[in-house]
DNA sequence: TCGATGATTGAG
DNA sequence: TCAATCATCGAA
């Protein structure tokens, strides 16, 4: 259970996109005054968003108070609200010479506290606990609360541990976006859409 | 200010 | 296929 380093990060965005498959996102949820319940899930789909070169970015047109962590130390968590209802993790990534990225978290394996990721997302369901980036923030009770938390501290509420190296990676095109799709900045283990752990949408668009 | 738009999801 | 739902952003 060793977490991993910001020097992880500090690396282009898209070849961190691709290194955090099969890794550990860790969540650790304080409930009452010493207990902490721990809740984790494999790393089976990222996507890579980068800066001035990346026109679906947030960070595309520059530092605004939203996307500010995508633009701060690397290695933090870059959480943010949309449509409405969502929450999407990303965690904060890229080379020193770059000014922004971030590496969306699309989906997860359900490894620890799945009982708990069951009463959060509302279903018994398995596959769909985490099997898209606004459920997994559900199940793991993430909000904008924990934007900017340090992922690379052990003892951070959310944080990323090793796990282990995929067999297969396939790389599509990002989806849900409008431009930049021809950006091949799409990763997902191979062996975990088989397995249903990615979600129907993501399923539908090509592979 | 104000209107348009989402790095989505669940229901029909 | 489509509505829900609201923070954010850029234009006015």
């Amino acid at each position: 259970m060793r977490c991993i380093s910001s020097e992880f990060y500090a690396r282009p965005t898209v070849g961190v996109a691709r290194d955090l498959l099969g890794n550990i996102l860790v969540r650790l949820l304080r409930c009452g005054s010493s207990k902490i319940k721990r809740m984790s899930g494999i790393i089976v789909e990222t996507e890579a968003y980068g800066f001035t070169n990346d026109p679906a970015s947030h960070a595309y047109r520059g530092l605004t108070f939203r996307n500010s962590a995508m633009f701060g130390d690397v290695g933090r968590a870059y959480i943010y609200f949309t449509y409405g209802s969502q929450f999407c993790v990303n965690i904060s990534a890229r080379s020193s010479n770059v000014k922004a990225g971030a590496v969306l978290i699309r989906a997860l394996q359900p490894l620890e506290g799945i009982e708990e990721m069951k009463a959060f997302r509302k279903t018994d369901d398995i596959l769909a606990l985490t099997s898209g980036p606004g459920k997994l923030s559900q199940a793991l009770n993430i909000n904008q609360s924990l934007n900017g938390y340090d992922v690379t501290d052990p003892n951070s509420e959310l944080h990323v541990e090793y796990g282990f190296s995929p067999a297969l990676i396939i790389e599509t095109g990002r989806i849900g976006i409008s431009r930049g799709t021809d950006k091949i900045w799409r990763f997902i283990i191979a062996d975990k859409v088989r397995q249903g752990y990615l979600n129907k949408y993501a399923s539908r668009k090509k592979i």
